[in-house]
DNA sequence: CGGACAGTTGATCCCGTTCAAGAAACGTGG
DNA sequence: CCACGTTTCTTGAACGGGATCAACTGTCCG
């Protein structure tokens, strides 16, 4: 019982936005898997790797990464417990990314053939999964709009924005009130920007009001405010797909 | 038979990374469509948009794309006939982007709700669909390390380098010699960059004979030197997945 | 107590922007 | 086939947002 439990954050998120009878989610359930702890720090997977498995994240944060041969690095999308991270090792022949723990991490691990196992014998799972994948991509795009066309302000203030709103849907925190698992270096390689900069635009936020920090704590004075500013609209987030309302 | 040749390139798309039977491919060749003609700057999808149906570019050249409130354009991803246009639109509900002619388009569409049944039905397409999508999420991620970590010049050079690739393997075009679609304020919209700026870095990419221009024709006089400069490797455009060559 | 790392701030620089104007290319209609 | 308006391309000059370099402060933890 405690084992089948284990993987039930997947479909709680699968089901948030898809249609899951009780076959599906028992299926989902039945999934092999392990358990796994991971350091700070440590990569998932990285780019090039043959892929085998796709994760769970269970608790902690974690992020996916590439770097350029310059130096740099980016930061593709940052993950929150609950989420199916690297959904795409199951499907994809090679990672193309970097996938690391931002925090400590407890992960499931699922064999890539089982999931491709599921996916072929219950349609409606496989069309969650495509769906999770779908709404990654989305996520993808805007942050590709943030770095591209938004200045520095703008593009903190979505960052903030997006974390908060998904943390609230997770049932982890609030939209305008929680703690951001990244350093100040890490928020630079997120939005294009460098750290330093990242430093002086948290402090101008600070002084106009729109957000108070204490370390790593964001609480946002004036969300629609902030939100104005960073241009924020959730509906890239898909929060509302027809998922547990309309399968109910 | 004129008629079920059109969604030919749908097959031939999706068995380029993805193990199709014969089945599967008639299922797909079997699928009602619309084709529809379209001009130059028309929009296919409006971001908000309920969608309908996903579309298929048959001719000519489209890209999606993001504003900004303040104005700003980002273009998220250029494609190339043959390309399954908007895919999504099958499984999510809202548009989170819009789609937009490049040139004069031909395209066939088909219902969101027929794309769904073949899924349903044939999990192999449903995989090959999701194959699809991963692909596009892995373009969108270069993407955006290109506009958050590169500079002018590395991001233009691995616009060119990734369009030549992409024109080659379609088979439209050598990844050394093609027409670029795009004038330069939309590269400017699709690197995060000015007109004016990718004007001076296409002159000095000229200049220092990495590159010969006529017109919006580019040759690409040392390849080798070109993707060094892009810090370009091919592997996140998953051309080597396993599709046919497995599949025989 | 000391060493490492995250955060903070100042000074200076530079890549890319902005503003402006002229030159080419392109379609369109006479 | 040419005249003409429009869009695209091109180039110059000046500006500025964010980068870079460097030093200092806090803070956590062994």
């Amino acid at each position: 019982m405690s084992d089948t439990a284990i993987l039930a954050p997947v479909v709680r998120k699968l089901a948030s936005h898809s249609a899951l009878e009780e076959d599906d989610r028992r299926a989902i359930l039945e999934l092999p898997f392990h358990t796994q702890s991971v350091e700070r720090e440590m990569y998932f997977v990285r780019e090039g790797d043959r892929t085998e498995h796709s994760c769970l994240l269970l608790s902690g944060y974690a992020f996916r990464q590439k770097l350029v041969a310059s130096g740099g690095r980016q930061i593709l999308s940052i993950h929150i417990p609950g989420d199916l991270l690297d959904l795409q090792a199951a499907v994809l022949e090679i990672a193309d990314h970097n996938v690391q723990a931002l925090t400590r991490c407890k992960m499931a691990t699922v064999a890539r053939s089982d999931i491709r196992a599921l996916a072929h014998k219950r349609p409606a799972v496989a069309l969650a999964m495509w769906v999770d994948t779908l709404i990654d991509g989305s996520i993808s795009r805007e942050w590709l709009l943030n770095v591209g066309r938004r200045d520095a302000q703008g593009r903190i203030a979505h960052l903030l924005c997006e974390f908060g709103r998904r943390m609230e849907s997770a049932g982890l925190a609030r939209a305008d009130r929680f703690e951001v698992p990244l350093s100040q270096e890490q928020l630079a390689d997120a939005t294009g920007l460098t750290a330093v900069h990242v430093n002086r635009t948290l402090r101008n936020l600070d002084r106009s009001g729109l957000i108070v920090r204490s370390g790593r704590t964001i609480r946002i004075t004036d969300l629609e405010a902030l939100r104005d500013i960073a241009d924020f609209s959730e509906q890239y987030l898909h929060l509302d797909q027809d998922g547990d309302r309309k399968a109910a």
